[in-house]
DNA sequence: TCTCCTCCATACGGTACCGTATGGACATGC
DNA sequence: GCATGTCCATACGGTACCGTATGGAGGAGA
């Protein structure tokens, strides 16, 4: 059924349909071109899944489909973890690559209140959290992130019950923000007024300056 | 089609379907009870409320709904007006019993950031903020709660500028908290870990302690 | 009793899915 | 040229919905 890919390696950001379809010039598509399409469409929810609706985006019928995979459920663990990977250890691994835990902070905290459209997904995703599928993946991905930020705090010299708050709050100010984007985008219309609250965010969230 | 109910007015809270089926001894259903037995559907997600699940739950067929509503879409059109009204004005209203605008967004804090079953329907209509029967309610919601915030914010003494600020803060750390109490429930388990948290958060937040 | 009106059950057609079965196009090795 | 494996199209049965059509039980009024 499966089959070992010869293709060269994932890019480690989200791929968009167009970029899918036009690898596919080139023989048939890969089962991980079926789960990033599924990462996308999973913005409008993780029973909207389609497998027929994604077939017909990628171009192709359901015979595709079940070749790659065994069914429905397969695929929406495929892009959730997909997800895992691209929510938490890329973010990391690119973090650390700065010198200082003041500096990453800093930088998370620009980079992740800065629009971006993955912030979707994750609502989609949180939304169904009760699904089995998506719990424990959503778990870790919430743990690890949190974990990753205390231990930023911790590092600026900080003790661990007061980085624990400070984590859950600097998350919690991030999952809000992302909400608030979604369910109200006209309360920060104007680019100045958001990068107006974003500064507004890290002196509160960064109290050691 | 429709009819004038002869009913006690509706309880301001939110009815569990035990309550609903337990007044349906007495004459039929009304409208007002489909629209609170949808409102808790929505828990599952927009898209998941199902007519004919809904009437199952409620004792009933199908043809007990469409004799009150016309389709599925007046369906969720009056269950999200009553989540409206429920998450926005009633809770408005208790606290303008209040004296000082400290106390009251004190309580705001203290109520909002216990834990409560209406979350996840919170968490489920904003995940489906892009359908066009959510999106105006889900906006109006956010933008009522966020005024509230800014005014109480004014009236302890705060330029506009900051309230808005602290107001946004304030509301997507509850928004994020909400969501993390459904993505990561592990990560505040203990009710001495909750509070803890709670209490940081209100220093946190209220700027004039 | 006879007749409306209210509220709901039943039956039906239509749609959008999932998953399986099967065959066929196309390349590759021999 | 022929067989084999890869990848996909087509066709089918089954399920869960939505919405409509129709009839029927039960009370209210004349």
């Amino acid at each position: 059924m499966s089959r070992a890919s010869s293709r060269p390696p994932s890019p480690s950001t989200f791929r968009t349909f167009e970029e899918i379809r036009a690898r596919r010039r080139g023989p048939g598509l890969t089962a991980e071109d079926w789960a990033d399409a599924a990462l996308w469409s999973l913005v409008d929810g993780v029973d909207a899944l389609s497998v027929e609706r994604l077939a017909g985006k990628l171009g192709v019928t359901k015979g595709s489909f079940y070749w790659h995979f065994k069914g429905r459920p397969a695929l929406v663990r495929a892009a959730l973890e997909r997800w895992e990977q691209l929510a938490t250890q890329d973010v990391i691994t690119r973090l650390d690559a700065l010198p200082t835990p003041e500096a990453r902070l800093r930088q998370l905290l620009v980079v992740t209140f800065e629009p971006e459209p993955a912030g979707r997904i994750e609502v989609a995703i949180a939304a169904a959290a009760a699904n089995p599928l998506i719990q424990p993946v959503l778990a870790r991905v919430s743990r690890r992130r949190i974990d990753y930020l205390v231990s930023l705090y911790r590092a600026m010299g900080m003790p661990l019950r007061d980085a624990r708050a400070w984590a859950l709050q600097a998350y919690s100010t991030y999952v809000g923000l992302l909400h608030l984007s979604i369910a109200s985008p006209d309360t920060l219309r104007s680019a100045r007024e958001r990068s107006d609250y974003v500064k507004h965010l890290a002196r509160a969230l960064m109290p050691s300056t």
